[in-house]
DNA sequence: CACACGATTGTCT
DNA sequence: GACAATCGTGTGT
């Protein structure tokens, strides 16, 4: 849930997610705590804002104790309630290009860096609410993308069905046999 | 202080 | 499939 400094209530449905840990050379928490990365050292719950690219924010729920350096990277939601504001932030009119793929679903929330720290549980800014459990069967498992290192760890997650998700279009690696691996989630 | 690069995206060929 | 956009951050000198 997102409330916007004037009042309007955006909100959408996290479909597709990503673990992180410290023990894992994927992780921003790899190589120890520094100022960017130090929300998600800290309590669970909150929220950890980063800028990449140079033009990109991206979120994640610090999910472990505190000084785990544990969270869980939001790549994608179905959105549900302000829409025309949605379209109005990311520029595209498609439910489903609104909220697919780490940094649109920033954008169309307005997050960005100054919600770096923001308690998820207590907030007022921005917020999770508790769904419907998803039945075990509709949530499927695979590779995360975008990474270089930790490639084998099978923690990107996604509700299966439905026709929102991230582009989930892997940065070309090695081109070569390409085709016979697992279906990416 | 210099420098390489990234938990990405959109556009063009 | 390839590539530009764009800059904060971490690392090394």
């Amino acid at each position: 849930m997102r409330r916007l400094p004037n009042g309007t209530r955006l909100s959408a449905r996290i479909v597709e997610t990503e673990a992180y840990e410290e023990d894992d050379p994927a992780s921003h928490s790899f190589r120890g705590e520094t100022p960017r990365n130090a929300v998600m050292f800290g309590q669970a719950g909150h929220l950890y804002v980063y800028f990449t690219y140079g033009m990109h924010f991206c979120m994640n729920v610090v999910t472990g104790r505190v000084g785990a350096g544990a969270a869980v990277l939001l790549r994608a939601a179905e959105p549900l309630e302000g829409l025309p504001q949605m379209r109005s932030m990311r520029g595209r009119e498609a439910p489903q290009e609104l909220c697919s793929g780490p940094a649109n679903l920033s954008r169309a929330l307005g997050v960005d860096r100054r919600l770096d720290g923001a308690d998820l549980v207590r907030g007022r800014e921005v917020w999770i609410e508790e769904g419907a459990p998803e039945a075990p069967g509709r949530v499927v498992a695979g590779p995360r993308v975008g990474i270089r290192v930790g490639v084998d760890r099978p923690w990107r997650f996604r509700v299966r069905g439905g026709a929102f998700g991230s582009p989930a279009r892997p940065r070309p690696r090695v081109s070569r046999s390409a085709s016979s691996g697992p279906p990416t989630p």
